[in-house]
DNA sequence: CGGCTACTGAGAATTATTCGCAAGAACCTC
DNA sequence: GAGGTTCTTGCGAATAATTCTCAGTAGCCG
C-alpha cells in the first residue's frame, strides 16, 4: 500500500527510496508536529543508520515539494507536519505546551482584509496563539479538537 | 535630556549607563525593526567600543523588561522595536523585505474569540502577513524575506 | 565611602541548520 | 537489462544566531 504522501512525492518528480519512504510514513503517521530531532528520533526506531542530515535535507525538499508544512512555534526549531489544503490554526497552551489545531475560517477573512486595506494581496501568514485555558467553563461541552503536539 | 525609555528602565530597576544609554537611544530613533547586528552596527557609530555581546545581552534584558518588543520576521533572526502599549500588526512586503505597522483591532478580536471558542484565554500571538502589492505578483510562491528592516 | 551586585568585553560554547564532497542508487533511454 | 545522468546519502566541517563563562569594572543604596 503505497501511501498517499509517497504518491505526491513522484508526481512532483521527487525520486524515491527506502530512507525516503521511512520519513514519510514517520510524518503520516505523526499527530502531532515533530521537529527535525525528533523526526531523526522516531526515524531511526525504523532505520538506525539514516543520517540526521538526510532528515533535515529530505524534510526541507519535501516542504519545498509542498509535500509538508515547516511551521514554527518560537521555540526556535522548525516543526514540520504533513500539508494539507485545509488552513488551521495553532493554539499554544502556555501551561502545558500542548498545540491545539483549530479552523477558523474568520481569520483568514480578516487577514485578507486587512491586508486588502493596505493596498496588499496577503500570500501566506505566520500566526501562533499563546493562551492559557479560561478558569470558567463556558458550558457547551465538548468542543472537537484535535490535541497535538 | 533624559529619554522616556531610559525612565522606564529605571522604574524597572535596570541601572542605566552609557552604554546602555546608546543602545536605547538607538532603538528610541529607530524608525524600523533593526535585528542585532543592525542594533549593533548603529550603537557602534556612537560608542565603537561596545561589544556584541552586550548588545545581545541588553536586549534581551530591556525586551524581558517589557522597555522593548522582540518580533520575529522568519528571517531567523530577533528583531527589536521599542515597545508600545498600541497593539500593531506587521505586514511583509514579499517583493521588498519592508515591514508595514498597521493597527487593527478586528484582528485581535477574531483572534480572542476563536481562542474563546476553544477554552481558553488569549494572552499574547504572533502574526505576521507575508504580502505583494495588488497589482504584482500571483500565486502562492516561495517567500523570501530580504535582510534589513 | 564601601560593598553588594549587576554589567561589560572577549572568546568559547551551544544550537539549529546547511554545505562540500565522494560514494551509492533512482530512473530515463535505448 | 545495461548505461549514464542526476539525485540522494553520510560524514564531518562550516555557518549563523545567540548564549555562556569569567574576570574585571562600575552603578546604586545605605
Amino acid at each position: 500500500m503505497t501511501n498517499r504522501l509517497e504518491r505526491i512525492c513522484l508526481e512532483r518528480g521527487l525520486r524515491m527510496n527506502e530512507k525516503r519512504r521511512v520519513i514519510l510514513r514517520v510524518l503520516d503517521k505523526a499527530q502531532d508536529h515533530p521537529c527535525v530531532d525528533e523526526v531523526y528520533r522516531r526515524v531511526t526506531e525504523s532505520d538506525p543508520r539514516i543520517s540526521i542530515s538526510t532528515v533535515y535535507r529530505t524534510l526541507k525538499i519535501l516542504a519545498q515539494a509542498g509535500v509538508l508544512s515547516r511551521v514554527e512555534f518560537g521555540d526556535g526549531r522548525a516543526h514540520y507536519e504533513e500539508a494539507r489544503d485545509d488552513r488551521h490554526e495553532h493554539l499554544i497552551d502556555i501551561d502545558t505546551g500542548k498545540v491545539l489545531e483549530f479552523r477558523n475560517g474568520a481569520i483568514e477573512t480578516v487577514l485578507r482584509e486587512a491586508a486588502g486595506q493596505l493596498g496588499y494581496r496577503l500570500l501566506q501568514y505566520r500566526l501562533e496563539l499563546f493562551a492559557a485555558l479560561e478558569a470558567t467553563a463556558d458550558g457547551f461541552g465538548e468542543l472537537h479538537v484535535r490535541e497535538r503536539d
